[in-house]
DNA sequence: CACCCGCAAATTGTTAACAAATGACAGCAC
DNA sequence: GTGCTGTCATTTGTTAACAATTTGCGGGTG
């Protein structure tokens, strides 16, 4: 069984009633640490998460426990068998590309919403996150999992921009997101940069496509941001394939 | 407080620990009724439902009645904020749009992949559920609910075909339906029927976007599908379109 | 030798009592 | 009369013990 960080003892022993922030409820701090533990590769996939042995690490009760694991379920971190207990889940490559396309069809619905009713104040906020993965494009090694996570903020921008369409960011949300990072993570020889033409080439298309989204190009910016997701797609699951594992289905491929 | 349709309480004293069936969780069977009660109306939108209340409702422990919240919770049809308890969401019209948006963003996904990838099997099953949606549509006066849960139940199998793409499907399943199905219930004047035009259409519609699958046709299946969901979505918006509501946002009838 | 039945250990599901936090109301000061 | 503050009731969050189910193993039988 693996060591978890969980709450160091000496300092739960120094306050046992009073360490509560009472910001969030323990359960969601609980699956942060635990979410944080599965997406460094501190359970192996598949693994069983007993509610038991994970009270235990952060000596808790199984209570909010029970609540962690239903949260890191919605995240796509574990798996929760009824009566059976919970598995941390282990995706396929085809299941990384099945959420690329998810991605896709999800942000293309978002910024054709957005070239329609924009959100000035809000689209400006993008820009500053635009310029850090512009910073990141232009450095010589960034690890893939900081351009990757830089990237994301741009996206979930944009979405904090549709703040009127809520179902596309729930849903969004919802996505396995972790379990494509912790994927990154863990894979056998764990990549540290993304060729640089690449990286630039996505900074000039997320730029296209707010510029396109801002002149209200509905077509454009979909093109644009379909671009951007089947580029990402396709250069993440060559950088994930190995010969050792399963090919990736050639006709997932040409899904979009 | 409204009463719902708990377990009857004689039944429930007769055997007091036995009625479990054992097939599903309790807190499951809990959420499935108390879904019902929600989608049916019992509850009004916007109102705070209890662990208290409902625990007592079902002669419950609270216990059971956290997980059945947090189920009601993925399935659209509460929304829990920490510390305050479980709210009966109440969808706007926009609201009713995205998720037709959505479901279309995700369901052209699907036939693209079921075109490239079709499996004759699993879409020989969806056939009996096609001449189901065409009794339907020749009947004179259909309940609206029968047809929209007759074409529901088409588009999940077609789903279905899809095995081994999970995240389409389970990203589908956990879209609000119920809460998109207790708004068409609840509606002021309920309405009990489609015009026939568009009942003919629809079921018209399907069968093409199933021969184009067979067929291998990407472009042509996506192209039906999503005309099968923008038709709707504008059927269903006009249906509930009532003077005394806030207007559905024009824009949102152009996003596809 | 393979298969089936039953027992036992471990684990999840459920219950009830306790603790903490939010929301409201009454009382008081300005 | 208005605004603030302290207390109280209600409700959620947490804990620990109990019940029920699954799973693995051992013995027996065809």
């Amino acid at each position: 069984m693996p060591r978890a960080s969980a709450t160091t003892d000496p300092a739960a022993k120094a306050s046992p009633q009073r360490p509560k922030v009472s910001c969030a409820t323990t359960g969601e701090q609980i699956a942060k640490q635990l979410g944080q533990d599965i997406l460094q590769g501190r359970f192996a996939p598949g693994q069983r998460v007993g509610e038991q042995a994970v009270a235990e690490m952060f000596s808790l009760s199984r209570g909010p426990v029970r609540d962690a694991l239903r949260i890191l379920e919605r995240q796509g971190l574990v798996e929760i068998r009824p009566r059976r207990g919970a598995y941390v889940v282990e995706l396929a490559l085809n299941d990384v590309a099945d959420i690329f396309n998810v991605r896709c069809a999800l942000l293309s619905l978002a910024v054709r919403y957005l070239a329609h009713n924009p959100d000035k104040a809000a689209l400006d906020q993008v820009d500053p996150r635009l310029a850090q993965l512009r910073r990141l494009a232009a450095q010589k090694k960034p690890s893939l999992l900081d351009f990757a996570q830089a990237t994301g903020r741009v996206a979930m921008g944009l979405l904090a921009a549709c703040a009127s369409a809520k179902v596309i960011q729930t849903t969004y949300r919802d996505l396995p997101h972790d379990a494509l990072w912790r994927m990154l993570w863990v894979t056998p020889q764990p990549p540290d940069y993304v060729r640089p033409a690449r990286r630039v080439d996505t900074f000039h298309d997320y730029a296209q496509l707010l510029v396109a989204i801002r002149a209200g190009q509905a077509d454009a910016a979909e093109s644009w941001m379909r671009k951007i997701m089947t580029d990402t797609r396709d250069e993440v699951l060559l950088y994930m394939a190995r010969p050792d594992t399963d090919p990736v289905d050639p006709f997932r491929l040409q899904v979009y």
